[in-house]
DNA sequence: CCCTGATTCGC
DNA sequence: GCGAATCAGG
């Protein structure tokens, strides 16, 4: 990956937004985090002012009022094998594990490519985006890692067993 | 151990 | 210019 200047672009968007530079790789795509700090020297914007406090680290989504507690991670993972109707029918039939589905709200989403599920292979991410049932439904459709269903970002984010985490290192 | 940005230095 | 390796730290 190059800097285009489309690329530098959002980068400088993003870090004045105040993401880290592991959030902005993920979301520039081809790019580590250290590639990201590098570069923001180079663009001598490495001052962000903003001295705040501590690492925002991503946070758990606020606790919705009178819905019974989520599990802690989907019931099922989504493999690009899953038909668009049993996929439906999981979903349906597991109204909770819907709502778990979807990132935190403060959470930074990356740009997705927002793929219908026929237009996912063994490299896209799975990561579904929007109710199932929606026509707006799709999955994030990013390169996914070498080693889960799951773009880089994802993987981390995705509410993943802890065991897998660990596997996944 | 998770993460953060900063710096160095071979390419 | 680029970014992996490394450092220093929360």
């Amino acid at each position: 990956m190059n800097w285009t200047d489309e690329r530098v672009e959002l980068l400088k968007k993003l870090w004045a937004d105040g993401l880290s530079a592991s959030q902005i790789a993920t979301q520039l795509g081809g790019v580590s985090r250290n590639a990201v700090i590098g570069k923001v020297h180079r663009l001598k914007l490495s001052a962000r002012g903003r001295t705040s406090s501590t690492q925002p680290r991503a946070k758990k989504a606020p606790a919705t009022t009178g819905v019974a507690k989520a599990p802690s991670r989907p019931t099922r993972t989504v493999t690009a094998t899953v038909g668009a109707t049993a996929l439906a029918a999981q979903f349906d039939a597991e109204p909770v594990a819907r709502q778990v589905m979807r990132p935190a709200a403060n959470v930074v989403v990356p740009i997705s490519r927002k793929l219908a599920l026929i237009e996912l292979n063994e490299r896209t991410c799975k990561w579904p985006n929007g109710d199932p049932l929606s026509e707006e439904f799709s999955f994030c459709g990013n390169e996914a890692g070498e080693s889960g269903p799951y773009c880089g970002y994802h993987s981390k984010v995705a509410y993943q067993p802890v065991s897998e985490r660990r596997r996944a290192r």
